[in-house]
DNA sequence: TTGCACATTCCAACCGGTATGTATATATTT
DNA sequence: AAATATATACATACCGGTTGGAATGTGCAA
């Protein structure tokens, strides 16, 4: 905690972010109370209000700067340009295993937990939320299709397919691994999935 | 809608049940709403605390009755006592991808929806829960051992990894569909699986 | 068949917490 | 001096689960 001697609204604003982001993952977005935020940071609710205009913008600032931003540095840009997708894979399986969590064992995949409990009930969210699956499925089919031409993929595997099903088999495998609290869980699954993702050379 | 001449306390029960599955498959549990249960319903709710003590008991019994039962009947009891499980996971897949109403396009997995929201903030809700997917994993998981005794699944494969595999990618196809509205990407991700369990073969 | 205990259901009120959002004053920066 | 940034206190609301007690039906025993 460090003391403010003077404004400092870059810092401010990315402080209540960063407190919001943590709430949220812990409460889900409807349960999250921007009162309990205010406990843990130095701003006040009037520094919340000038920076964000409402509870729903400031959760969507969350999922736009934050939660986006850790899925693409982790799962999407190591993938781009490669033309050898299958190993770059599985280090990304093999590098999520090793260095999961204990907060993420025990709350799970945050772009996962806010597409449950959102997408069926706001628009907004959902379309965010969206956007950002959607690159990151793509971003696997792209390199994918890659590896085809360049002979390391099999040419019978259907990209889009296999790009569904890795992330359904991630999002999957953190929500087993939360419900039993055990990384054992989610490491066992990343490495069936590196079995899996082998087998398409 | 009837009209009620007499008591018939069984009926009332699974009335209210029944309805309490509906609301909270559709809001969650904490989000679930007494009042708006009862708004749809003809007990009220003296009748709702005479059968219920509380509203958590209320949601175990939904868990326990309702939601259970649903995940036994369709992916667990078929694979029992066979020891060829590669074609009947395949049905199972198939069936469920033909199958798949609109409520559960929309609003995902009962059992996975409940997981992610209830299971790292209450126990008793965790415990209940994850005795029902253990006995779907491990349904698989058998299944499998099964099949490896008969010739019929390839003996390198790890029967425990391949059945959480599965599981994952079923729960997270499910909120991969939620999230599109669009039973499409759902019904790849079966399809891909079919061609996974294929494999192991 | 009447009476009585018990089960079932309804109705109304309670009580309390907590929620987001706003009005206004003050401080700092430009 | 104007605009930006932050603090404080308050408004307002409302919804939540839970309870108590009265009415109604049921089944057994006398």
């Amino acid at each position: 905690m460090e003391v403010k001697e003077t404004y400092n609204p870059d810092e401010t604003r990315s402080e209540l972010l960063q407190a919001a982001s943590k709430e949220i993952y812990e409460y889900g977005f409807q349960a999250a109370s921007l009162n309990r935020i205010l406990t843990n940071v130095d701003p006040t609710k009037g520094a919340l209000y000038h920076h964000f205009p409402s509870k729903k913008k400031l959760g969507l600032s969350v999922i736009d700067e934050i939660i986006a931003k850790n899925i693409y540095t982790f799962f999407v840009y190591p993938l781009e340009e490669t033309n050898d997708p299958i190993p770059v894979l599985c280090q990304i399986f093999q590098k999520k295993a090793d260095t999961l969590s204990f907060e993420e064992i025990k709350h799970g995949c945050p772009l996962n937990n806010l597409t449950q409990e959102m997408s069926s009930i706001d628009n907004d969210f959902n379309e965010i939320l969206i956007k950002i699956s959607n690159k990151w499925i793509s971003s696997i089919t792209n390199a994918l299709d890659r590896g085809k031409k360049s002979g390391k993929v099999r040419n019978n595997v259907d990209s889009n397919g296999v790009a569904l099903l890795i992330v359904a088999s991630i999002e999957g495998a953190f929500g087993l691994g939360k419900m039993a609290q055990t990384n054992k869980i989610f490491v066992t699954c990343m490495k069936q999935l590196q079995d899996y993702v082998k087998g398409l050379k």
